[in-house]
DNA sequence: TATTGTTATACTCTATAACTATA
DNA sequence: TATAGTTATAGAGTATAACAATA
């Protein structure tokens, strides 16, 4: 019965979710980057530099990750209309279907985490969680909007 | 503005604290889990099996990562005294080093971050994280135990 | 026979550099 | 010339299957 500071409590936290996450997308053969490509095309129809932009990679990296993704039918790529040298990225009908699986099923995980907190403390981590990331997000300037996998 | 819900609120700390821990362990050209490696071999000196289950890793996995690791001289392999078959692992003094510094740098940016709390807050939610974590480890019956980078 | 660790192989993910096609 | 995307190449990380040495 260790006492553990919050720092060490935030760091097991956070991995505690990561992990939680990182393992229901991989009951559905979805790796991390998958799973957030998937997550940023929910909203969104980039190009394949806005995406890499996105995701914080290379451009020659999103091509092989939008290649699987596209073997697998979970995307599709069209030419754009406005620049002839761009390509498109979209969500097909199964992969939104299959996104949506895994953020239900992540959520019901983490539902039933917060299901063992009483009501003032849910209250209380609610408060105090929006609290941080909002902080967060001022002080630095980048806003993680809304979803289960925000992007810039 | 948007309202953020209490789950995206933890998806979003998770992803903030998982990624500040990320980039600082980049900047010591250390992966996420030679991090953990690290982490692990602080306090054990596990025999290769033992630390293949610790990461949740296959054992030829392992050998890779160990390969790698010994080659940056961060830690060391030694035949098993107990048993000939087997191989103990542990950190080397220049590895030792380098976790201090990923864990000190990770520290001062999470440090920064509750700075931007009331006392209060910081309280509430040292309270309601501790709360979390151990009532995770009790319900699954996996202990994440002190320091960085917990092990079951 | 069973276990420990390594090797062989295959695939995902990532970056850098060079290339093609457009602008 | 500059930009968008792909390809070539190299390396880390992962797993499965086969293997050698030891128990």
């Amino acid at each position: 019965m260790a006492t553990i500071t919050t720092i060490d409590g935030l760091a097991q936290l956070s991995f505690l979710i990561y992990g939680t996450l990182e393992r229901r997308a991989a009951e559905h053969d979805l790796s991390m980057v998958q799973t957030r490509v998937l997550g940023v095309l929910r909203d969104r129809r980039p190009t394949m530099n806005q995406l890499a932009a996105y995701l914080g990679l290379d451009k020659s990296s999103v091509t092989g990750l939008i290649d699987r993704a596209e073997r697998r039918g979970l995307v599709a790529r069209e030419p754009s209309p406005a620049d002839r040298r761009s390509v498109l990225v979209s969500l097909t009908e199964p992969g939104r279907a299959l996104a949506a699986r895994v953020q239900a099923a992540f959520e019901a995980d983490v539902t039933e985490m917060l299901a063992r907190l009483t009501p003032p403390e849910r209250a209380a981590l609610s408060a105090v969680v929006t609290h941080f990331v909002t902080a967060h997000a001022e002080a630095t300037g980048v806003d993680l909007a809304a979803g289960l996998l925000p992007s810039p």
